[in-house]
DNA sequence: TACGATGCGGACCGATAGTCCGCTTGTGCT
DNA sequence: AGCACAAGCGGACTATCGGTCCGCATCGTA
């Protein structure tokens, strides 16, 4: 059972999709105009390449945000407190709405073009799952908080990235009062 | 300036056409199964009728949604309270957001595909700002509510056609569960 | 009935996600 | 180094879909 290792010019070449397809979403403001072609063409490869890589559109949208995701996943799972496990509940409620926001700020083109994507709803997403379940179970010990489960999908459902798009694109709200208005509104949810 | 009156078998088509999509949109799990193409050939018309008249494909769902909503409108605005105008600002917001739930609940399938359509982000759709418009006057009235604009947002979040789907289809809850999730956060929110 | 306006329909177009297969290239072995 | 073969490549090709176009049919009217 010897695991074959990745071939070098393999490895290349994702690399060099992956920047290309960031570079792109980033700098379209619809992330429906960026096409697969557009992404092979910047990128100096092939569709067969992006395609045999990625499986499929959201495929290629799925890796990119899961590169920029996996620092957050780390800090939530097994990073210091308040964000990581082992400090007191409601803190780490706040923190982990803050990180999960200040992430959809940081990657809103990317983000929207994974909803947009859509393949299944967001709510079946790995990193959905994982920051429900963390939430969920912080504030089953949060005593004001009668149904954990269904305050933990609200409470993300307020950091969904077109309400984010929305309130900084159309309202003209500033990413840090976005972040202060959750931060209000959940502190008093929280009791 | 006479107002040229509408031919018969043109509106005999719109509701040809109406009615079918409908159906298809009804029986569809997903609401990218449903093409332009489906809709003509069950409705018995040609592709270029449903263009004209709809103009494209947000146009058409747009109009499917704006007929089933309407009741509703009506009743937001002109209906009595507490849904209407005139009772408690309390129970208001929660008459409102329970009204929006149950539409939703309604009319999954066709909410979904809108959403789906995109077109715009669904923030800036006409229904969308009504309600946000009437809720945020709403909870400005209630003391407990700082940030009435932001609150109106995320409550109107926990109504969210995905999110409701996913309650529903994936975790299992009966429509009656969520109106009562809802209800119950809502109340603890508005104080 | 005759005529102009309105509406019809489906062939057609351009774009785009995804497939396929002959060719190239990297890698491990001798 | 040279070889053999698997792994990977790329871009022509296909299928599908939203949307357009225009010659033809149908409706309302005088």
């Amino acid at each position: 059972m010897t695991v074959r290792r990745e071939r070098a010019d393999a490895a290349r070449n994702r690399e060099a999709v992956l920047a290309a397809a960031d570079a792109l979403f980033a700098r379209s403001e619809r992330p429906r105009g960026v096409s697969m072609d557009d992404v092979a063409a910047a990128a100096g490869v092939g569709k067969g390449t992006l395609f045999r890589r990625f499986g499929d559109r959201t495929g290629l949208i799925r890796a990119l945000v899961e590169a920029r995701i996996e620092p957050l996943r780390q800090a939530v799972e097994a990073g210091p407190p308040p964000l990581g496990p082992g400090g007191a509940p409601r803190e780490r409620a706040l923190a982990l709405l803050d990180a999960v926001l200040e992430f959809k700020l940081a990657n809103r083109h990317l983000t929207l073009a994974l909803e947009d994507a859509g393949g299944g709803s967001p709510y079946q997403a790995g990193h959905y799952v994982g920051w429900h379940a963390t939430l969920r179970d912080v504030l089953r010990d949060l005593p004001d908080v009668p149904d954990a489960d269904y305050a933990a999908h609200v409470l993300l459902a307020a950091t969904r990235a077109d309400l984010v798009e929305h309130l900084v694109g159309v309202e003209g709200l500033t990413g840090d009062e976005v972040r202060r208005r959750l931060a209000d509104l959940a502190s008093a949810m929280l009791g």
